[in-house]
DNA sequence: GTAGAAAAAGACAACGCTGTCAACAAGCGT
DNA sequence: ACGCTTGTTGACAGCGTTGTCTTTTTCTAC
């Protein structure tokens, strides 16, 4: 007999499992534990800890009491390993602000635990020439089944035509070219600025100053597109020098501010690209001795914390981060996972903005 | 003969080398990419990688040179299974404040990229009765090498018993009872808030009211404990309605500061156990027409971002989160391979902590 | 030049899981 | 009773590393 005869007893992997069950208590317990506690191969187990079908319902029943008694977990880095689903997002971030990261944070994390996947968070410097590279090292080294990208990244072109050649599945949390076809989640910017504007309009103030945002946001242009459009929609011409090149700092809100309040004909009300500077202009706005919201009307958007920390509370607009970043996971999912809804799901999801009306606007005198 | 002979060719792991290479350019390597340009086995590679001894120079270049050309990462997942080192550091927290957990976050990954650890950031609830479990099942999963803890769940006896009888590492960014013999890295959070106290006695204050924090974190009853001390070292008698329990949040500073400003004989000063809730009395004290620093003087604690944001700027203790969180994964880098220190290094790291000086603190009239 | 030791390099199992495929059991039509 | 399909289970390779052990090469001392 030449043909090949199996090992009658595959004999490296003896791995004892009475030995080791008997060596020592183990506080933590594989597949293996579970087989054997449960009287089936971890075939089966691996059957049930994955939904899959075609398990008996006692066979299952016996499994769940064996995981549910060594508190079995399985363990991640074998399962990334072994499978082409990785179980693992990551959030690819360049810090905009401390409450939007974690509000993004908080909606990624509630997402993946429903889904029993698990969450990276990884800081990029985008303005890093180097940061296709550094985001293709992340990729190699950990593999994610799909990324999150949050601005100013997912407006970086050379870095998402990176990614799509790659073919590595991504979400952006703004808005993306459509044409691009890749899906994303977001609130229409430049209506959410538009209609706050108008609402300034509204309260009969005609000169009111504007701060961009960092151009190397995509926001910047259309937050400033929807401030243009509100006054094309009035008939009203647009003081250029009443357009400020912010960086979404406090700091450069301060400036910006104490720049467009030193005019001459000076604006009566502010409209700020994000909070932080729309703190900004307050604390300008009291160094100058400007009464808020006597003197001088303060917008802002985003609707962090801190518009309702300062005195008096911001006006501005909220977008519901935390459910956008939920929302771009459980895209995410859907399109790793054609099984359930057939084709790959809506590419895009629009998310509804909110005016919030707190004291910082009032009508010029 | 009857001895058993090796398989001449290891049947299974054909692998094909060339056929796969050949297959398409893989955006992505492995080890045994990089050990076939070698030409080398892939367990050279891996004394390379990881910088193990006997590799002759000449070797380890030509390994150098086929990492770089393939831009070869080694996969974490595979690392994590195959080795007891899992390169990996989970920060638990349970969000205190958003400018707190990010700066945690900066510190802990400015450490691990440096040595090639990665970083997992895990939410808790600290008041969950099943936290030892949830904590349990993520470490069964993720099999992190060790964990960095924040407040309040550093405070938590029970966690903390259940850490230590699994045998996991972990660093705790707040102090630990010292007869505990755990690493930690801390201000001295007594002191820094008996300092605060004396300058704000040394302008001139009798009447200082307090918000404490959260019982939940330890840091509560230390801040209190260096205000009182302030006042025993100046001979004065602390007036137990002054004293308020806040929740570290913005609306329990307004909250407790509606109360204490509303007492007949009111303090001339207050001063918070954090800084969202001293910028909650600085709101409270607009309301009430006082102004700050002219009628109550305001101080708070942590130097958050916010402290610079507000009107009048906060004066407030800053601890250097940062810099903490970067010692906190040092500490717990040098326990686990005890290698290079000889022994395991210090447990204790005391930071020193910096009386910020703004504008939110004058003398009484 | 050669034995012996030390250094360098390699072979291969193992980590804990999933994917593939084979084996077996049960149900069904005839 | 027979073969068929369908449902259920298990055996085992393989994922990309590291750890252990073996083999080969190089060096040292005579």
């Amino acid at each position: 007999m030449t043909r090949p005869v199996r090992p009658t007893a595959h004999p490296p992997r003896v791995a004892t499992p009475e030995t080791a069950g008997a060596r020592r208590r183990k506080s933590v317990h594989t597949i293996n534990d579970v087989a054997a506690r449960a009287g089936v191969s971890i075939k089966t187990v691996s059957r049930v800890v994955n939904r899959e079908p075609n398990v008996r319902d006692d066979t299952a029943q016996r499994v769940h009491r064996a995981i549910r008694d060594l508190k079995y977990r399985p363990n991640f880095s074998a399962r990334n390993l072994a499978s082409s689903r990785a179980y693992l997002v990551a959030v690819l971030y360049d810090n905009p602000s401390d409450s939007y990261i974690v509000r993004v944070l908080e909606g990624v994390q509630a997402a993946c635990e429903a889904a029993d996947y698990g969450v990276l968070l990884q800081p990029f410097d985008a303005s890093s020439p180097r940061i296709c590279d550094q985001v293709h090292d992340m990729l190699a080294q950990r593999r994610p089944s799909g990324l999150v990208l949050t601005p100013p990244l997912c407006d970086l072109e050379p870095l998402l035509a990176t990614l799509d050649a790659d073919g590595t599945q991504y979400v952006s949390i703004a808005p993306l070219h459509e044409d691009r076809g890749k899906p994303f989640v977001s609130v229409d910017d430049v209506r959410a600025s538009c209609d706050l504007t108008e609402y300034l309009l509204g309260r009969g103030h005609r000169r009111i100053g504007f701060i961009k945002a960092d151009p190397r946001h995509g926001a910047a242009s259309r937050r400033l597109a929807g401030y243009l459009e509100a006054h094309r929609q009035h008939g009203l011409a647009v003081d250029e020098r009443l357009i400020a090149n912010g960086l979404l700092s406090f700091e450069s809100g301060v400036e910006c501010a104490r720049r467009l309040l030193r005019q001459a004909d000076r604006p009566t009300a502010i409209f700020a690209s994000n909070d932080d500077m729309a703190a900004g202009v307050l604390h300008a706005a009291q160094e100058l001795g400007l009464a808020v919201p006597a003197d001088l009307s303060v917008a802002g958007y985003d609707d962090a914390p801190i518009a309702r920390y300062v005195y008096p509370g911001l006006t501005t607009v909220r977008q519901p981060i935390r459910a956008m970043a939920t929302g771009a996971v459980q895209c995410l999912l859907q399109s790793m996972r054609p099984q359930h809804g057939a084709r790959g799901g809506d590419t895009v999801h629009r998310f509804d903005y909110e005016i919030i009306i707190r004291d910082s606007v009032a009508s010029p005198r």
